[in-house]
This record gives C-alpha cells, sequence and structure tokens, in this order.
DNA sequence: GGCAGTCACTGCGCAGGGCAGTGACTGCAC
DNA sequence: GTGCAGTCACTGCCCTGCGCAGTGACTGCC
C-alpha cells in the first residue's frame, strides 16, 4: 500500500504524461475533422463562450491578429464560424461558431466526454473538492508561469 | 457547500482549461528556449528515458520519421540532443540527451514543477490515489480514443 | 477638429511538417 | 548461402500555418 509520498510522486509522473496524450488526442481530432489544431483549439474557446473578440482571441491561442484573420478565413470556408459585425465598434466584429459541424465535433469527443463523466461520478465529494483545485490553481499557476518566464537568454550559435 | 454533481461539474469544467493553459505554457516554455514546441517535446520525452528511437519518438511526437530526421538535426545544432549508433542494428540509432541545456530547461519549469509538489502535499492518501487514478485512466483513455476515433468523414466543399 | 491608439486585414518571407522515394541494413524462407 | 521482403534513417520537393510589418478604417481623448 503506497504512502502519501510515493503517491504523490506518481501523480507528479503522471500529470506530463495525461497532459502529452491529451495534446496527442486534440492533434488526432483536428485531423479527422480535416482541421488545423489552432482551428480546434479556436473552436473550443467559441463553443464555451469564452470570448468573441478576434485580437481577445488570437490572444488566447498565442498567435497575432494577422494570422487569426487567416484563421478565421479558413473557418469560415469549413464553416465552423462566421464574422458578424459589432454594432458598439465598428472597427470590431464578433466571431460566431456555426453549428453546422458541431455535432462532428461532439461525436469525436464523446468517448474521451463519457471516460471523464463515469470517472468522475465514482469520486467522493472530498476527493472531488482536491481535483478541482488541483485544476483551477494549476490553471492559475500555468497562465502565472507563462507569462513570468525566468530570463535563460543564452546565445543559440548557428 | 457544492454537492457531489456540482463538483463533478466544475471538474468538468476546469479540466480543459487546465490543459489549454499548460499547452500554452509549454509554448511559452519552447519561445524562451528559441525552440519548437515538438522539439520541447521530444525533450521530454527524452529526459523521461520513455524512447531512444527514432522511429518510436516520431510516433509519440505525432509525426513522420522524414519530419523527425530534420527534427534531429535542428537538436543537434542546439545542443539538445546527439545521434549514436545502435550496435545491435545497424539501420538503427540511439537518441541521446545532451545535459547542456537541461539546466535552462529546469529553471523555466521550476515554478510550476513547485506549484505541483507544494499542492500535491497538501493531498491525503485518498485524494491522492483519485487523482492518480483519473490521470493514468485518462491517458489510456485518450490514447485509445485517439486510435479509435468514430468516422465522421464528411466533405469539405472548397 | 486634430491625433494617438486600436481594430481587422494584407503582402511577404520563413520554417516545420507531409509525402514519396532512396540506400543501407536485417532477418526470414528456402 | 542466396535471394527478398521488410524496416531503418534519411533526402528532395511542396504545402501551409504563422510572424512581421505596414495599411486603411474607426474610436475616443484632449
Amino acid at each position: 500500500m503506497p504512502d502519501q509520498r510515493e503517491l504523490a510522486t506518481a501523480a507528479a509522473l503522471a500529470l506530463p504524461r495525461f497532459v502529452g496524450s491529451t495534446a496527442l488526442f486534440h492533434a488526432a481530432v483536428a485531423e479527422r475533422m480535416a482541421v488545423t489544431p489552432t482551428e480546434l483549439h479556436c473552436l473550443h474557446l467559441l463553443h464555451g463562450g469564452v470570448s468573441d473578440s478576434p485580437s481577445e482571441l488570437a490572444r488566447l491561442l498565442g498567435i497575432s491578429t494577422g494570422a487569426f484573420t487567416r484563421l478565421l478565413d479558413r473557418m469560415e470556408r469549413h464553416r465552423l464560424a462566421e464574422r458578424a459585425p459589432d454594432p458598439a465598434d465598428r472597427r470590431r466584429l464578433v466571431v460566431r461558431p456555426l453549428p453546422d459541424r458541431m455535432a462532428e465535433l461532439a461525436e469525436l469527443y464523446a468517448p474521451m466526454a463519457r471516460f471523464v463523466g463515469e470517472r468522475l461520478a465514482r469520486l467522493d465529494r472530498r476527493q472531488l473538492t482536491a481535483l478541482v483545485g488541483f485544476l483551477t490553481d494549476g490553471t492559475a499557476a500555468a497562465e502565472e508561469a507563462s507569462h513570468n518566464l525566468p530570463d535563460v537568454t543564452q546565445a543559440i550559435t548557428s
């Protein structure tokens, strides 16, 4: 029976593997939908209602606004999203997800969604609280760490 | 005080955000090291001792062997890894990580590693067991789902 | 009314990756 | 042993997603 310390080590090892396999899963879904990973990521942001502003979406996706314009072009072509004018500010526009291919997306994610649902249902309140706390704080920590990377400016020769 | 069902929902929502922010963190680290995300991913695989075979690494990274050759070229140029002949099979070669820039990598990951360590230390055995189980099974589920995507072959017109 | 700032957008160049083919090598069949 | 299919890393060629820098439209502050 593993003690607390061993379990913590196991968790620390399992974490990157989980993240890695999840990334590959997303890549596989994107490929199956004939869509780039960035487009898929954007679709998730739109679907989750995180934002509908091009500049903000570009920032969240980690790409430039110029690249986002092209990305939107592709997404419109593939009927994943559409542009709409922003009534409040005529410079801006609003990005809206299209329902056209959402069913397809849901179908691809169904197995994973089912797994998550079933697995979470087997946890009690204390376990779920710990999980939610870890994920939430981890999200904040990752964002904070992204914007606060230590300076390790070393020269690359060649 | 949230009940079990609400907590499960919260966890299901927190999960994709965590994965997303983690992905962006990796991208930020890669950029800071002047390295592509794929190279960084490869570096993790090498560092974790997952494999040292080019074809297997290519498979794990989700790229072709041809692309991996170029990736290895870049990694050698940046002193991240080196090629070595495989004594058992002269077609093969062995990829070895170089210690040169490992300190730099560790430094960039230090904040996140510290967070994970501290956060995990606050959990009890039952909570850790749940977390490890979720991550481990999640990894397996993601891999299985990647290779078993439902057929949603729809035509993209244009 | 001018002016700096912000918005989405566009030409251009770059680089990572896929594809298909190549030579070197292995191990199995016979 | 000798052939032969399979596998290995590698190489041209091409495609495409993205950054960069500049542009016109528009906003809001002074």
